[in-house]
RNA sequence: GCCCCGGUAGCCCAAUCGGCAGAGGCAGACGACUUAAAAUCGUCCCAGUCAGGGUUCGAGUCCCUGCCGGGGCACCA
């Protein structure tokens, strides 16, 4: 036995100090690396944890301190399963607040960023989570945008990247264009706040809708082991819908109008047609009309875009549009319909134009009802469908059986199943029959086809700002565009220095001349001013992190190839659909262009709740803001970040008010003080220990694995306490410090603690008299035989009481244990003067008799 | 309006397959130690699981309805 370990100091004497814990350990890990992973022979399994990366505004918060500890349980897990893992950590330091603190305070924004980095970057190594520091990467460093605008070629060569003029959100006070996924619900932008408004401007587009299908489908392969609610939120947003396109022949019009309907069975019930007023198809179909159609459309085109986002979105206001004077041809019916603009019909959605059925859309029939357009209804709701097909002869139409109720009259659209009337060869036809049918006969005669149509838009990413990474396409005079050639990357941005950064609706960079125009092949280029939006920045960085100083190539295929996809993901559920949605639409792109072997990039996925105060959300406003520092220096790293992982589930909330860093503190402690108790010699036989100390560590080495593996932090934690305190009433009032058994549960406390609180876990383990690091021990084997329990207790119930219990052997046979209840005394006297009607047994838990008065 | 998640003790939360409602913590009470207090150690208190119905020998757990809370989508044809 080695003689030099330090003998165990008296727990009497000696406190637990969390300041003197953090200044060892923290210098300890500094010079040691521990989490540094090296590409090697190593051939152990590998596990790659990924918390999201932070934007590098101001210090860390309790935001932060939630994630980084939850991600860090995760890792260390791994490792002390035997895993290599791969745990990096990096910036997502470009984007607006940024270049709008350096307006504000004259500095270029690199500065206000780095300097940010900094400060973050030291939060985050007193916070001991145990990241591979020499991985970490921000991707404002041209070594990595370098990559950003490789990948923007690629897809620029792949025919995904894509510039077309559209009607964009504007965010009017930062001056910039905004993806759809950045305006909020109520018309608002996400991040300035504003009213976003509708500007028509020619931008960049990652064509994301062409992946559509496989973003909702590949879903079914993230089930169990993302959140469901994420997986409803992404499949909410990408919003396919099943229906049919069917061509309208249009008077005076050489080419007939497609649109999109998901109810084709109503064809026959389409009574006029609806375009949407800022389509290019309005525009065309009222030029060669007369000066008072022009003039009308032109009205209600500019009215309907000063229409707020917020009021054209409420569903309760009054439909407006107008005639337009034009008639399209009903392809089955042969019937003659009015064409109107109304903004109740989006000019990006479908076809932009639409069949209008007033009896069975409720839409379309607040429509009819203020612009006085028949309604006809095609099928009747009342009648029953059933499985065989019904069918309604005229004579049941004639004799009025069933009458559907008049939308007119009672003015709700008709919705549900019924059966087909007025509609010619689908009369008598089921919905789901007639849906079938019709677009058999529209593709017989050519006038229409299945189809679908989805509410996922593609991704605009043209930002009129400053502070990303540049475009790296250029312009000749005609305004065609030549990309940046590879060898030529990366596009740097110029320095802001002398730069007017402030938001005037044209980028910044325009005006630094110098850098805009080139000489190219001889020819006079002018670069693309735009910088991306930072989602794409963010949208393939967990590849990077695999070879971040690879200046040859994005990221080294092998290296993918050994790590990903991620294994675990950590992070906020405000990402739910933005950026996961991105980059599962990049590593899809990567996989098709080759350099990928899987096509979903985070296999699984963590998200963590938030943490508020008092029931809400901190915000500087409301002034109930909990600062991260000031906690830690409070209660210690430790005890913050066992706090957060005892809170409760994961994904739940933590209200800081309902929580105790205090108590975590002292448990802390309490812990602690056990390993300086502990009076047997490091490599002792744990064999001949107590009994239930020792049944109670197995169980606990058993238990706490698939508690953390499925998340079950909180609940790791409890049984940390439990453990805990069997192990000090051992010592106090059971067999004392000395027995073997008080080591191997302090040592399993230890190696548990280790996942939440490193510091004192590792202390302890010194303590204990072994080497550092905690970190890297491995997690011992629960030895099965001590678990079997030497007897159970089990229950006898009558009637739903339970009016026995039995000691009996876990393995007790289910005739024995019956004949153990009836025999039993207790049983005996209940059941007299009733009779037993039935006895079921689930041994060894449960007698349960049922009886009869 | 549509879809999803949740409601267990004063509070935060546990409870394999449906099988004794309580693991852990906070707060509270009491005791030991102390001149006293803090720290520490120990003991104790507290709900029948939002409401109503159903299935079952047995329901916190499964099914239906409703209430409350949270979230997502929404003039998307």
């Amino acid at each position: 036995m080695k003689t030099s370990a330090p003998e165990p100091e008296s727990g009497d004497n000696v406190s637990y100090d969390f300041v003197a814990l953090e200044a060892k350990w923290s210098s300890w890990w500094e010079k040691h690396q521990p989490f540094t992973v090296v590409a090697g022979e190593d051939d152990r399994p590998r596990k790659y944890v990924l918390d999201m990366f932070p934007y590098p505004s101001g210090d860390l918060h309790m935001g932060h301190a939630e994630v980084y500890a939850l991600g860090d349980v995760v890792a260390r897990y791994w490792r002390l399963r035997g895993f290599q893992v791969l745990h990096p950590i990096g910036w997502d330091s470009f984007g607006l607040p940024a270049e709008n603190a350096a307006i504000k305070r004259g500095v270029d924004p690199r500065q206000w960023t780095y300097s940010n980095i900094d400060q973050q970057k030291a939060s985050m190594k007193r916070y001991a989570a145990s990241f591979d520091w020499s991985r970490v990467l921000h991707t404002s460093d041209p070594e990595y945008y370098r990559w950003t605008q490789w990948l923007f070629l690629k897809m620029y060569e792949k025919g995904l990247a894509y510039r077309k003029d559209s009607w964009v959100n504007w965010d009017p006070v930062d001056q910039t264009v905004l993806a759809n996924e950045q305006v909020l619900p109520d018309g608002t932008s996400d991040r300035s706040g504003a009213m976003v408004v509708k500007k028509k401007l020619t931008q960049w587009y990652f064509a994301i809708t062409q992946y559509a299908d496989r973003l909702l489908d590949d879903l079914n392969q993230l089930e169990g082991r993302w959140p469901a609610k994420v997986l409803a939120m992404q499949r909410n947003w990408i919003g396919r819908s099943q229906g049919a396109e069917v061509d309208f022949v249009i008077e005076g019009r050489p080419t007939p109008v497609t649109i999109f309907t998901t109810r084709p069975d109503t064809l026959f019930g389409a009574t006029f047609m609806v375009v949407a007023p800022d389509s290019d198809l309005a525009a065309e179909l009222v030029e060669d009309g007369t000066e008072e159609v022009k003039a009308s459309f032109a009205a209600y085109l500019e009215s309907t875009q000063k229409a707020s986002e917020i009021d054209r979105q409420d569903a309760s206001r009054e439909k407006t549009g107008v005639f337009l004077n034009r008639y399209g041809i009903n392809p089955v019916s042969g019937e003659r319909l009015p064409i109107w603009a109304a903004d109740y019909v989006l000019a990006d959605y479908g076809t932009g134009a639409i069949m209008a059925v007033p009896a069975h859309d409720q839409r379309d029939l607040d429509f009819a009802k203020k612009f006085d357009l028949p309604v006809r209804v095609v099928l009747d709701t009342n009648a029953p469908v059933t499985g065989a097909i019904p069918v309604v002869t005229e004579e049941m139409l004639e004799a009025g059986d069933l009458p559907p109720a008049d939308p007119l009259v009672t003015g709700e659209a008709l919705a549900g199943d019924g059966r087909m009337i007025n509609s010619g060869p689908l009369n008598g036809l089921s919905k789901n029959n007639a849906i079938t049918r019709v677009i058999e006969l529209l593709e017989e005669a050519g006038t229409g086809r299945a189809a679908k149509t989805y509410r996922l838009r593609d991704w605009l990413i043209s930002r009129q700002r400053y502070w990303g990474t540049p475009i790296p396409i250029m312009y000749d005079e005609q305004g065609n565009e030549v990309a940046v050639p590879f060898d030529q990357l990366p596009v740097t941005l110029p320095s802001g220095e002398g730069l007017d950064l402030r938001p005037k609706g044209s980028s910044p960079l325009g005006a630094a001349k110098e850098w805009a125009s080139v000489t190219h092949e001889g020819k006079k280029l002018t670069r693309d001013a735009d910088t991306m939006d930072t989602f794409v920045d963010s949208s393939w960085y967990f590849l990077r992190f695999l070879s971040p100083h690879d200046d040859t190539q994005a990221f080294d295929v092998a290296e993918a190839e050994k790590w990903a996809p991620v294994d675990q993901y950590v992070g906020g559920v405000e990402h739910a659909i933005l950026h996961l949605l991105y980059a599962r639409f990049i590593t899809k792109v990567l996989f098709d262009l080759g350099y990928l072997s899987f096509t979903e990039p985070f296999t699984s996925l963590l998200n963590q709740g938030m943490v508020i105060l008092d029931g809400a959300k901190m915000s500087k406003s409301k002034g109930n803001l909990v600062y991260f520092s000031q906690e830690l220096d409070a209660y210690g790293v430790d005890a913050v970040r066992l706090t957060m992982a005892f809170a409760g589930p994961p994904e739940d909330d933590i209200d800081w008010r309902d929580v105790s860093p205090v108590g975590s503190q002292k448990f802390l402690a309490r812990a602690w003080r056990l390993s300086g108790e502990v009076e047997s010699k490091p490599g002792i036989e744990f064999g001949a220990g107590d009994a239930p100390l020792r049944r109670h560590t197995h169980r606990f080495l058993a238990d706490v694995p698939p508690l953390i593996e499925s998340f079950k932090f909180n609940v790791a934690v409890a049984r940390i306490m439990e453990l805990v305190n069997h192990t000090r009433k051992t010592i106090d009032q059971g067999p004392g410090a000395s027995n073997p058994a008080v080591r191997e549960a302090t040592e399993a406390v230890t190696l548990a603690l280790s996942m939440f609180a490193p510091h004192t876990a590792e202390d302890m383990w010194e303590r204990l008299g072994h080497q550092p690091t905690v970190a890297l021990q491995k997690w011992p084997e629960a030895d099965h035989s001590l678990l079997v329990e030497e007897s159970v207790t089990a229950i006898v119930q009558i009637d739903g009481k339970v009016r026995q219990r039995l000691e009996v052997a876990p393995s007790i046979a289910r005739d024995e244990l019956e004949k153990l209840a009836l025999e039993s005394e207790a049983v005996i006297r209940a059941l007299e003067g009733k009779t037993i009607v039935q006895v079921v047994v689930r041994a060894p838990k449960v007698v349960s008799i049922q009886t009869q008065p």
